[in-house]
DNA sequence: TATTGTTATACTCTATAACTATA
DNA sequence: TATAGTTATAGAGTATAACAATA
């Protein structure tokens, strides 16, 4: 009854994460769009109108490099910068429609190349992963406490 | 008895993965290892002394991408070039001792951090994951049929 | 000719350091 | 002074195109 933990479950776990992430990543139709610019536009839908600082946390990058990376959204017409009301040195950056219609498009995109594999599993297999998804947040939520 | 899918799966599966992968990566102390050069050496690892082309498609990268990231690698003394004796135009490249050392080193950090979080799970959610690795493996090998 | 790998060059994404405007 | 953001510049990782050596 120990919390023993047999390592072949955490190096076998670990690599099915990689691999399936790599994967979902490549069968993405995610053409014309970035990792960068689709992660972005995806964390601005999540997360509503934010400040420059804000994004670059929310994304792990520093304060220029999201400067830049907002500088191409706005470019394409997909972000649009505006004047914090509360403080006049920030600027909060939000999504165009055009912007929120991209997203849109890639998620459902995303999801159906995903579905169609769910598909093609055994039940029993389905059943365990559907099962699964509570389990693999809780893992997350671990993982985060440890980001501390 | 249909096959369908709740969308919701999908979606939530995806989230899941993605967010875990981040995680997972972000908790990697990798240092003093990039990416790029950490993944190379566990292919390296993984399926033994090969050619740069074989080497540049596990990858997913190109040959002149191969060659400089390989370049580098051989720079740190992780991996050697030596000629193929069955082709002339061709190389094989494989790790040094130094580089097997490192892949051993890297790889039991990054399952420690991994392991920690699954020890502090609920045990029922543990079994979950246990359970869920082989169909997240089987969902894997269906998304990877749709690449071809 | 076709294939394997390299060199030359350029683009994307990221960073640190220095700067501007406002708090 | 301290903070929010931008500009300047550099490094890592990737790509395409053109080339060399060998099959």
């Amino acid at each position: 009854m120990s919390p023993t933990i047999d390592p072949t479950t955490a190096t076998a776990l670990r690599a099915a994460v990689t691999r399936l992430y790599l994967s979902l990543r490549r069968n993405s139709p995610s053409s014309e769009m970035t990792a960068a610019h689709s992660s972005a536009i995806g964390t601005l839908t999540d997360h509503g109108p934010m400040r420059m600082g804000e994004f670059a946390e929310r994304e792990s990058i520093r304060m220029p490099s999201a400067t830049a990376l907002i500088d191409k959204l706005v470019h394409e017409g997909l972000v649009q910068r505006r004047p914090d009301p509360t403080d006049r040195r920030a600027v909060l950056i939000e999504l165009t429609p055009d912007g929120r219609r991209t997203v849109d498009e890639l998620r459902s995109r995303r999801d159906e190349v995903l579905t169609t594999a769910l598909e093609r599993l055994e039940p029993a297999e389905r059943t365990t992963l559907e099962a699964a998804v509570p389990a693999l947040t809780a893992l997350l939520k671990q993982l985060e406490n440890h980001d501390e």
